[in-house]
DNA sequence: AGTACCACCTGACGGC
DNA sequence: TGCCGTCAGGTGGTAC
């Protein structure tokens, strides 16, 4: 599920329950999703010592250790975290387990193995590493504007792209683009400047539409397309019915009234 | 600078 | 019940 809101809870979830915990020990129950890291190396960086922040930037997470860089996790298409406080027998598709020195045991499960773990000396450094852009909630209109507004493509393609702006995935940007009356194919550099500044502050309510409802798309107001996501749906705003198109290799979802094709 | 396609991996669902 | 194709919200690589 996991696009920026569902990562921001994540990373709530971590806030809450794993800082300051001691690290006990390390178990990877799988080491497809390390990247870039072997499990002994992965052992050693984190083998007693506590985290003492949680971090986002667009959809990845950073877990900051004493002094010692961060780890860094991913969600992929179905990864999760979740806290016990007691360890029990590992659950299909749990991938990597932490157990700190109080009892509690964090868990990372995630079914297709499109996530990643690694560790790196600080978010900032990994951010730049993997060249990603500034991040949906953070960013500014100026920016978004002008970064969205320089490529000659699907302007769904680029909202998605995490080197443009980091954090919205698929779904997202149906919802975000429906708002915006932007049909999915047009190219974002065909739309004007006032356009991509009303869009980009579509991202911002859109993202914080869905963490004020803790992503459940049922409860999201109504007027949002994520309520109900579907071929042959009705439009949000009555206009007609939802149809599917394959945008960038994506399954886009548009109502044709409301977003006119180019 | 774009695109299209393939890959990674597992499971759900519909048709036969 | 089983087999098969298709699809799924992520990213990254390659060839054009």
């Amino acid at each position: 599920m996991p696009e920026l809101p569902e990562v921001e809870l994540a990373r709530r979830y971590l806030e809450d329950h794993v800082l300051g915990r001691r690290i006990s020990r390390v178990k990877v129950l799988d080491e497809g999703i390390l990247e870039g890291v072997g499990p002994e190396a992965l052992r050693e960086y984190l083998m007693n010592l506590s985290f003492t922040a949680a971090k986002r930037h667009g959809k990845q997470l950073f877990l900051e250790l004493e002094e010692r860089g961060c780890l860094t996790l991913h969600l992929g298409m179905t990864g999760g975290l979740s806290f016990s406080a007691e360890d029990g027998p590992p659950a299909k598709h749990d991938r990597l387990l932490l157990d700190f020195e109080d009892g509690g045991q964090l868990v990372f499960n995630d079914q297709r193995k499109f996530g990643a773990i690694s560790y790196s000396p600080s978010k900032r450094r990994y951010i730049m590493q993997k060249h990603l852009g500034p991040d949906a909630l953070m960013i500014s209109r100026r920016d978004f504007v002008e970064r969205v507004g320089s490529h000659d493509r699907a302007v769904k393609t680029t909202i998605m792209d995490q080197h443009v702006v980091a954090g919205i995935g698929n779904l997202y940007s149906d919802e975000i683009l429906f708002q915006a009356r932007v049909h999915p194919m047009v190219l974002s550099s065909s739309v004007r400047s006032r356009g991509l500044g009303r869009m980009r502050d579509i991202v911002r309510t859109v993202l914080q539409a869905s963490l004020q409802v803790g992503t459940d798309f049922s409860q999201l107001p109504r007027g949002f397309m994520l309520r109900d996501r579907s071929a042959g749906a009705p439009c949000p705003r009555r206009n007609g019915r939802l149809e599917s198109l394959v945008v960038g290799g994506r399954t886009a979802f548009i109502c044709p009234s409301c977003q006119p094709s180019p």
